[in-house]
DNA sequence: CTGCGTTACTGGCACGTGTTACCCACGGGC
DNA sequence: GCCCGTGGGTAACACGTGCCAGTAACGCAG
């Protein structure tokens, strides 16, 4: 074949021809297991210094890197995360929350990539397979078919855990925390009746719930009523229309984020009204905005963190719930509009 | 072990054996090849219906799944597709993007993952390494040690294409067509002295000179002169500061992106001046701002699919250029600010 | 009967790695 | 002499898959 070409040229030039550890063995002029145990620091093997660094050496000089699939597929464990995303409109917030969590997997050596799930089903499934994760994690909890499927595809740890949905989705998973600090500082300002206004975005509707019941916790635990809630599409008409559509307006007014909150001031605006509002995420469009928005913040970053450390933990066997996930650092931006 | 059980019982119970085409094999009473023939469609072989049911429902009744690092070993190719995101503040533009090459990709049978780089150099040899993808796109060109490094994982496709990162960045990556829409849109409207304002995170600061220079493109195709540039953080009183400090103002200017136009806008108002702004991405914020903000939208999930078809051309072995990305459906929104 | 092509199927190699069990030489205790 | 232990290293299996080469059965022409 290729005409008899004899050997190293011949695979130089032929088809991209992958270095192996057995090119290092015979580069180093040991054994590829040698060469394995030294690249891998195997314990409980005695290797003397000047074998290794001729290990080392041969290594970097074919500039070899081990071949992933090979090696999950020997030991059984991916070094992959992944996390699967909604396809909810995700600000910086979110970036900084993977970015964190990223980093600390690195330090378990553990490597996070993301993939955005826009619904179609058949995609999350291939996913799966197609990468073989070690562990997964997802921002809503996955339903059991989803499980099934990642039970069979062997992913050691998912997490929610099945015991964590069984809750409620917006108050486990998801800040409603949020939605408690927003009502508790309307209250401390004296406000005793609230509104809760959400995006009519679908893909939303859970997470907003979650965040309303937040409010109405707080509102309970203050004696007060639950706030009136109303959904609306991000449209300063629309939102015009329902403020002006209470007759009995309440003293002030969440919303669901910043965005909510813009379209809340520019109908407001419109109407010649103005009520208090407290938005959340601390956009940077917010502190811009006319009145500048008070808004409630995240330390996403550390949510982060304790995500990837929850995870560590599952994939060591410690079945560990995400614990005080939902508590993590918020805090309220005050600014001019409420 | 486990008590002595015998045979099967013990495998269930037993630490988490995965189902392989040996245990199809055996439940349809069929040799294993027969087993990959079925379920990959094998060209070439010739299998009666009766038996390939039968392959089909053992499959099915055990919930196989093929395993991706086996499979990617042998076949030596991978279904993975990596995006290599920059960890500048990410819009629904960049999601929509981002899902629509994940649906292109996907009816070829990939699968996309994302990961965001933060600039720890050390985190994209492990990405490369840890998934052993088929292809990589990133919003940057990679530098030379970065393509080295792919190139030793055997990477085949990786965009932008040396070629192409010859260039500029900002101008063949990444839409300077933005600036020159924003320019051409001004010029149209009878303004002859423009600005061009860019934020001061460094993250953004090639793209911003790719959108400056496309600006300045066209004010010298029109014979005007270039734009004056100035630099501001994302914050009113800064803002205020450049634009007081011009001391032969321009009579429009366009910013970077949407926010650093509400920067601009409030900046204006503390000072109580007024100047024709446009901004960029259309975010919701930009249509509750006060003024209403005109801005340049782009349709990012075309060029999404773009991109995937590239990639795909590329992995066919033809080399393809990202062609005419930069003037994917870009357009003016008009509103009352410019 | 042999020769030959087609259909339906199977045995077994290869992919690159981690790891266990083994081997050899050497030194020392009896 | 023999045996044992130990440092230094290797042969060889297993992981689960894709696919080539081969084979047995069968029909059919000669």
């Amino acid at each position: 074949m290729d005409g008899g070409g004899e050997g190293r040229v011949a695979d130089q030039k032929k088809g991209k021809r992958r270095i192996t550890s057995v090119d290092v063995a015979r580069e180093a002029g040991l054994s590829r297991a040698t060469v394995s145990f030294v690249l891998n620091d195997t314990p409980g093997q005695s290797i003397p210094e000047a074998t290794r660094q001729r290990v080392l050496q041969a290594a970097a000089r074919l500039g070899y890197t081990p071949y992933a699939p090979a090696r999950t597929l020997r030991s059984g464990r991916s070094d992959v995360v992944l996390f699967v995303l909604p396809d909810w409109p995700q600000g910086p917030t979110m970036a900084e929350l993977v970015d964190r969590a990223a980093q600390v997997l690195a330090g378990a050596g553990l490597t996070l990539v993301t993939h955005v799930h826009t619904g179609r089903d058949d995609d999350l499934a291939r996913l799966w397979t197609a990468l073989a994760p070690a562990a997964v994690f997802g921002m809503r909890p996955f339903t059991a078919g989803e499980r099934a499927g990642m039970k069979r595809a062997n992913i050691a740890a998912v997490l929610p855990s099945p015991e964590q949905s069984g809750h409620d989705v917006g108050s486990t998973l998801w800040l409603n925390g949020v939605g408690r600090l927003q009502a508790q500082y309307l209250i401390g300002k004296g406000h005793t009746r609230l509104a809760y206004v959400l995006p009519d975005d679908p893909r939303l509707s859970a997470l907003g719930q979650g965040r309303a019941e937040g409010a109405a916790q707080a509102c309970a635990e203050a004696g007060l009523p639950v706030p009136i809630v109303a959904t609306i599409p991000l449209d300063a008409a629309a939102a015009a229309e329902t403020v002006a559509g209470w007759r009995r307006p309440p003293g002030a007014v969440c919303a669901y984020n910043d965005e909510v909150a813009l379209a809340l001031l520019a109908g407001m605006r419109k109407l010649g009204t103005s009520l208090p509002v407290i938005g959340a995420d601390d956009i940077p469009a917010a502190r811009f905005a006319v009145p500048p928005l008070t808004t409630v913040a995240q330390d996403s970053g550390e949510l982060g963190a304790r995500i990837a450390a929850a995870l560590l933990r599952a994939l060591n066997g410690e079945p560990s719930q995400l614990d005080v996930l939902p508590d993590a650092g918020i805090r309220v931006v005050e600014r001019e509009s409420a």
